[in-house]
DNA sequence: CTTGTATCAGACTGAACGGTCTGCTACAAC
DNA sequence: GTTGTAGCAGACCGTTCAGTCTGATACAAG
């Protein structure tokens, strides 16, 4: 049975997510990652199929985490009476973690994912639009609760201003990569907080 | 002297631009480029010393007429009067062409330049951190005469909220991306807007 | 102890890639 | 007409890549 087995299973992901992440899915070889994550073709192609494969569940296994994320973030405002400053801690639970994930990752996945797309397993754009579906839900039915408290239901776009949190995440890594500085993720989630603040209290 | 010269740059510069927006760098052979745009290796290599080359070219031209735009939105705009509405304008230009642009392009360079950065020549997301500067040190200035017409400089942060014009279009291109919906563009800039007008109004 | 199987190692292969080289063609200068 | 040169064509080359294959190793079951 396994002697390592989940282990290097595991270690081969996490090695080629860095790298994916940091340079691209093209630019990443299987032979880098082979030595990245100190294991061997045999290995490579023991667990993954082929190089698409990989990158199919590697954009899976990150859909996933970054739901995790969300339910997470719903959990933590989830006691805030107020819709419209629940509204605001949930973008505040995002600009209190913007500096840690800059540590942690210098770029999203979905960024590689959705411009190599046809690198990538054929479907592997579908974890994400679920994963952007998800968010969007979620996101927009606290909007709506929070526009509903202060009657002003159907006034604004509750999906497209859901998606924004998005498009905010995705729009600030590249904005981080354009300057070399990680600090634009924390400055543009901040931004969107104080534009909805102003949205929703005015 | 040239026969086609400059026509053919051109076209293949105009063939890989859009190729490279589409399946990004890495993804785009040389030979790809040179079949699509009915020229020759011979040509290409006459045209350009190398993949890289061409890349740090692309990128520079793409820049270029990015920050071109630019300056025709802020002339566009230079007769309103009121510097809130000046703002909101601004940005309403872009909504009125969002569709439009999202029919000529599937997706920015920027985002196969910032992503696949090793595979563009060195310096090539130099030209995207010229234009980001750019539309930062602009689009701030409408900003600030915005918020020093309400009496309210230095409540927010305008560079911050100026680079969020930037954040909302990559986001967007990368939101089209992932649902595969163009008019996510248009939805984004328009709540932009709406986010800036509770701002400014307020 | 033997057998079966999951795991892993690494040499090897065929194809695709970026880039080179030789030479052709059209035009300009004289 | 001859010569020089920018522009172009396409065969060719060396490298790198994803993926294959053979076999070793370790452990579980009987």
């Amino acid at each position: 049975m396994p002697r390592d087995g989940t282990t290097t299973r595991t270690r081969i992901l996490d090695v080629a997510e860095r790298l994916v992440i940091d340079n691209g899915f093209a630019a990443t070889s299987v032979d880098e990652i082979i030595e990245a994550s100190g294991t061997s073709k045999g290995s490579f192609f023991h667990h993954f199929s082929s190089k698409r494969d990989l990158a199919g569940e590697l954009v899976q296994r990150y859909a996933d985490a970054d739901v995790a994320v969300l339910r997470r973030a719903l959990a933590e405002v989830e006691t805030v009476a107020d819709p419209v400053e629940r509204v605001l801690a949930f973008v505040g639970f995002f600009v209190d973690q913007a500096d840690q994930l800059m540590t942690e990752q210098s770029n999203c996945l979905y960024v590689a994912a959705l411009t190599e797309r046809q690198l990538v397993s054929d479907g592997a754009t579908g974890p994400v639009g679920r994963a952007v579906e998800a968010w969007r839900a979620d996101f927009a039915s606290l909007l709506d609760a929070a526009l509903a408290a202060r009657g002003r239901t159907g006034e604004v776009d509750s999906g497209a201003l859901a998606d924004h949190l998005f498009v905010t995440f995705e729009g600030a890594f590249l904005l981080c990569r354009s300057t070399g500085d990680p600090s634009h993720m924390r400055a543009q989630l901040t931004s969107f907080r104080a534009l909805l603040a102003a949205l929703l209290r005015e």
